[in-house]
DNA sequence: GGCCAGTCCCTTTTT
DNA sequence: GGGACTGGCC
């Protein structure tokens, strides 16, 4: 197949050009990922570069497998020797050659989340530092802030008399040193630290210029400064560097991403060639139209034009719900209606939202109404406790110097190894600059209880013998010995119920996530393993081939794109989401909404309700601003069964009360305090035919009051309440 | 040393 | 509603 073919003239340009830096600079849906796929086949079936010397940076892993299948489709298995991945993962496979000169060892950890909070609370703990009410997360997030604009711990100014500030400037090196004790590194690390070593050993970076020759950096608007760094220094010799973004589907600024590295493109590339692609081919002209209204109205942006030649479709739908519960049963029944009518199949569906704590209501409904679904992000599955568990003793046999892994499995399954023996433990290893493992060797020294040495030791003898079996084994069968050797499956079924079979049950996916991987890997290794596990991104996980409709948050659907797609929970606060108030903030939001509309091929719900129920409170909410950016000739409001009863009622607009203070709390609400029957929003009631159920809305007062109630097995009805009973 | 129940937070988005 | 932490009990 020509990679040429199957573009439009200026896209095609844009994959030819390849004498210098570009930057494709582009609309949603315009081909800007095309392009890039394109562009590399190109440079393979030209032998314009050989493969092994192109760099292709995606935002997910899944869209460098993607990538990589499609640039496959044009030149064969050449395209396996290209680099194509993630910053982090390419970053974490330069530094497993290179780390060394850093002190660290090519079998460095890569910590998570939860490991660097038990790290960095055990460096305020060694120093009984006070906090004063700031917690450990904040001081991390402020660490990763700073380095993801690579602001050193030495050279950090904190403003003067800022407590959270003056915290940071005393534990940010204390942090960064266990780091390097234990053998680890941040996920924000994993891009500094390359650019350390290029910055410090110019002969390390000749190399990596050599062996990249042609980079390719998609979603380009969300880098932040290391990133940029890495392409400037990689690329700044040959210049033979194309980058592809949308300024307007900038949306991780709060993580460090800086939309004017655009601009710094420009700057560190002289006579960069600029691409604009004009032609949207992936939704209708409707969708189009509303998602460049809504966005017109950031001022920081650059304007574009925006063309289909697909046809008008329908209009956008709103739905204007009471709750939660009523927004869900919409779109399940919307989902339904779909299906018949316009015969889509689950799988053409995507029902977006703000934050992932939505997910749990619509889970519920859709559960209910039998429609399948698939939820990316929530709680992943390498985050559950006996996965984390297990795998720490994998961690430790990588890196003995990791004391935070340590620390997780000395006592799991428990063998009587408490916080005692542990803090004498840890006594020992600084005193003897140690690590806790290491430590370990030196059991015969220990001044404790028979009781505790024996423990130890067994422990011990234990992680040792895994450890050399590792060497003869293949890391499947070995994986498997672990689990064996741990005694996990006793474990768990002694203590017996459901949970403890869930978790076994978790376990043994663990082994076949294992075997798959072994199957799909050329080399699969303990260490790689390892590796894919801490580098894995949520839509990674996702799994698209199964028909059934999608669960995601905005962020997570960057790219994506799907026929149906619903968006919810379009109240004021939640999207745009409010915390502080700033300009730059709500614009960043309105690009947030932009990306979800431009997701969609034909067509978009748009959903609102009156109640929100934020951390067990229920409040009155108001429509989101955004939906009153879309021209009104777009969008039709949807009439379902419930909304011709309540728009008889009063009409829509006193529902959306903008006074905070006529907001009913759930305890005010109650529905008849003269009787004593105190039901309110949460309150579990018995029906005589529905059995038991759960109250989410009050409508009016006392014993005629109308009460919105899920059954646990009916599913939502409306009950009037002098027709059920309050249970307990 | 281990387990459980009660309590106190918090809640944006993620590589 | 839930996860992290604490205090009390076995
Ligand atoms: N020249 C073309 N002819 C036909 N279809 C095209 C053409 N260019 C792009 N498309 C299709 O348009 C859709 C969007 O393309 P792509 O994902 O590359 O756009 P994008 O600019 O990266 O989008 P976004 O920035 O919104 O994620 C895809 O389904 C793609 O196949």
């Amino acid at each position: 197949m020509n990679p040429l073919a199957g573009l439009n003239p200026e896209q095609a340009k844009a994959v030819a050009y390849v004498g210098g830096p570009s930057l494709i600079f582009a609309g949603a849906g315009s081909g800007k990922t095309k392009v890039l796929t394109h562009k590399i086949a190109y440079l393979i079936d030209q032998q314009i570069i050989s493969p092994e010397h192109i760099l292709a940076v995606t935002f997910t892993n899944k869209a460098a497998k993607e990538l990589r299948s499609r640039i496959e489709n044009y030149v064969g298995n050449k395209v396996r020797s290209a680099t194509i991945g993630t910053f982090h993962s390419i970053c974490a496979q330069i530094l497993r050659r290179e780390i060394e000169p850093l002190g660290f060892t090519t079998g460095f950890t890569i910590y998570d989340e939860s490991d660097q909070l038990s790290l960095m609370k055990k460096v305020i703990a060694e120093r009984s530092i006070v906090l004063q009410g700031i917690t450990p997360q904040n001081i991390l997030s402020k660490i990763s802030s700073l380095k993801s604009k690579w602001i050193e711990p030495e050279s950090y100014q904190p403003r003067k008399g800022i407590l959270p500030d003056l915290l940071v400037k005393q534990l940010y090196p204390h942090y960064q040193d266990a780091l390097k004790q234990a053998n680890s590194l941040d996920f924000d690390d994993l891009l500094i630290f390359p650019l350390k070593i290029f910055s410090s050993y110019p002969e390390v970076l000749e190399k990596y210029q050599r062996k990249f020759k042609f980079i390719l950096v998609d979603e380009y608007q969300d880098t932040n400064k290391p990133q940029f760094m890495f392409v400037d220094m990689l690329g700044r010799k040959h210049r033979r560097v194309c980058v592809v973004g949308d300024d307007d589907q900038s949306i991780y600024s709060w993580r460090g991403a800086d939309i004017e590295n655009i601009l710094r493109f420009e700057d560190a590339f002289p006579k960069a060639k600029v691409f604009k692609l004009e032609q949207n081919y992936r939704s209708t002209n409707t969708i189009l139209k509303a998602a460049s209204a809504v966005v017109s109205n950031n001022i920081h942006r650059a304007k574009k034009t925006l063309w289909s030649e697909n046809k008008e479709g329908e209009p956008l739908s709103k739905i204007m719900a009471e709750d939660e519960y009523d927004e869900a049963a919409r779109i399940a029944s919307d989902i339904k209606v779909e299906i018949l009518h316009a015969k889509r199949k689950f799988k053409d569906f995507a029902i977006l939202y703000r934050t992932n704590a939505q997910s749990r209501v619509l889970e519920d409904i859709l559960r209910r109404n039998n429609i399948v679904y698939v939820l990316v992000g929530g709680v992943k599955f390498y985050d559950r406790k006996e996965i984390k568990d297990t795998l720490a003793f994998f961690h430790l046999l990588c890196n003995p110097k990791d004391d935070v892994s340590f620390k997780r499995i000395v006592n799991f399954p428990p063998r009587g190894i408490g916080k005692t023996t542990l803090d004498y433990v840890e006594a020992f290893a600084q005193k003897n600059h140690l690590s806790l493992y290491e430590s370990l060797a030196q059991l015969d020294s220990f001044e404790l209880s028979p009781r505790s040495i024996q423990a130890l030791a067994q422990f011990y003898q234990m992680v040792e013998r895994i450890q050399s079996s590792l060497t003869t084994l293949s890391f499947e069968e070995w994986s498997r010995i672990v689990i064996l050797e741990l005694g996990l499956r006793e474990y768990f079924k002694e203590i017996g119920g459901e949970e403890a079979l869930e978790r076994l049950a978790n376990v043994d996916e663990l082994l076949n996530d294992i075997s798959k991987f072994c199957s799909d890997e050329q080399n699969p290794t303990l260490e790689s393993y390892l590796e894919k596990v801490a580098l894995n991104t949520q839509i990674d996980s996702w799994e698209d081939t199964k028909n059934a409709v999608s669960l995601m948050t905005l962020h997570s659907a960057k790219g994506l794109e799907f026929p149906v797609v619903f968006i919810c929970g379009l109240n004021q606060g939640l999207l745009p989401m409010e915390r502080d108030m700033a300009e730059k903030s709500i614009e960043e939001e309105r690009r947030l909404f932009y990306v979800g509309l431009t997701r969609a091929k034909e067509k978009v719900y748009l959903s609102c309700s009156e109640l929100r129920t934020y951390a067990g409170e229920t409040k009155y909410s108001s429509e989101s601003r955004f939906l009153s950016e879309i021209p009104a000739e777009l969008i039709q409001v949807k009439s379902s069964k419930e909304n011709v009863i309540s728009a008889s009622r009063q009409p829509r607009k006193s529902y959306f009360r903008k006074d905070v203070d006529a907001i009913k709390t759930p305890e005010q609400s109650s529905v008849a305090p003269e009787t004593s029957q105190q039901i309110q929003i949460g309150s579990i009631v018995t029906h005589q035919i529905f059995g038991a159920g759960k109250v989410f809305g009050i409508d009016g007062y006392g014993p005629n009051a109308k009460l919105h109630i899920m059954f646990r097995s009916a599913g939502q009805k409306t009950i009037i309440a002098k027709y059920v009973k309050l249970s307990l």
